[in-house]
DNA sequence: GAACTCACCTGGATC
DNA sequence: CGATCCAGGTGAGTT
């Protein structure tokens, strides 16, 4: 058998492994890696991919094979694999954080993970918004994440004004009740 | 040009101006006026609503056109305007309470919205998002106004707590962001 | 009919 | 900056 070369790896997001049952691929990995496999020689004609499917062995013993319908959303200018993913993230109890690694041996493709390393996630405490407030000219309070993660989640920015006011040092907390 | 007919009005609510890009269009509106437009002579035949386009001009000056996504959402049993419609929204910076204006003339339709007259409708003491730890007890320095505009934007409303706290006269402004 | 699947859509982040 | 990417959503169809 041929040697096995590493083609790429991706940091599973959130979505990748929840309910939305999809893996984004990275468009230059998709671009360098799947589409040359599936087309051999045209151009794009991304309207082929409809519908195709990569067949994948497991790198583990098992030597079990996975599908995964792969295919490219023009909405969002994005290849992603659909169909199968699923499967797999549950098969392999995949968690945000942890990373997929696809290998090749020739025509074989192989599809391997592993656990995170490192510091567990922020464990998302969901329906609390910690926000920790906001500033005041002198002394800032809060940190920038805490602020952007805030104009994130309800689209505007807070702004304490009053120059003059004694620099606060409030820790705000905002629950959202629904 | 035809003379221009009137066809509906509907005051926006926080969720048609929210996050849900989409604005809920009243069903006998719906069905009286742009059914008919997109199923010329058939029945309902809802799915060949699938991907209906309908095409506004502007009935401001400068004549812009605008394309929304019209479609019946089987699971509320609703009609909508789904994609195009936040651009509207940001465009004319249409907030809750504000009325959008239908009319048509001939076979040409066409949009126009007016601001909210009057006091805005007690601040719908809708659910409530408790807002812990900030600011002023005896003095509340956050305006009326800015709350306002809050309730506006969000839809909820904010509930200053912390009695506790030393008075701070911090002056919270909403900025928006873009 | 609840859960799953998937094409479509949008905005934040980034280049 | 405008353009692009992609993470996170949605509703509709299917199982």
């Amino acid at each position: 058998m041929r040697r096995r070369e590493h083609m790429f790896d991706k940091v599973v997001t959130p979505s990748d492994v929840g309910k939305l049952n999809r893996l984004v691929v990275p468009k230059h990995f998709a671009e360098r890696h799947f589409l040359p496999q599936l087309l051999p020689a045209a151009g794009l004609a991304a309207a082929r991919l409809a519908g195709a499917v990569l067949r994948f062995e497991d790198s583990r013993g098992g030597g079990r094979a996975w599908a995964f319908r792969f295919s490219y959303w023009s909405s969002s200018q994005s290849y992603v694999m659909t169909k199968g993913w699923s499967a797999f993230v549950r098969d392999r109890r995949l968690a945000a954080g942890d990373t997929v690694s696809f290998c090749r041996a020739g025509a074989r493709l192989f599809i391997d993970c592993r656990r995170r390393r490192g510091i567990p996630p922020p464990a998302a405490p969901k329906p609390f918004v910690p926000f920790m407030g906001l500033v005041a000219t002198a002394q800032r309070t809060t940190s920038d994440e805490a602020r952007r993660q805030f104009v994130r989640l309800f689209g505007v920015d807070l702004e304490v004004a009053g120059a003059d006011e004694p620099p606060v040092l409030l820790d705000l907390q905002l629950a959202l009740m629904r």
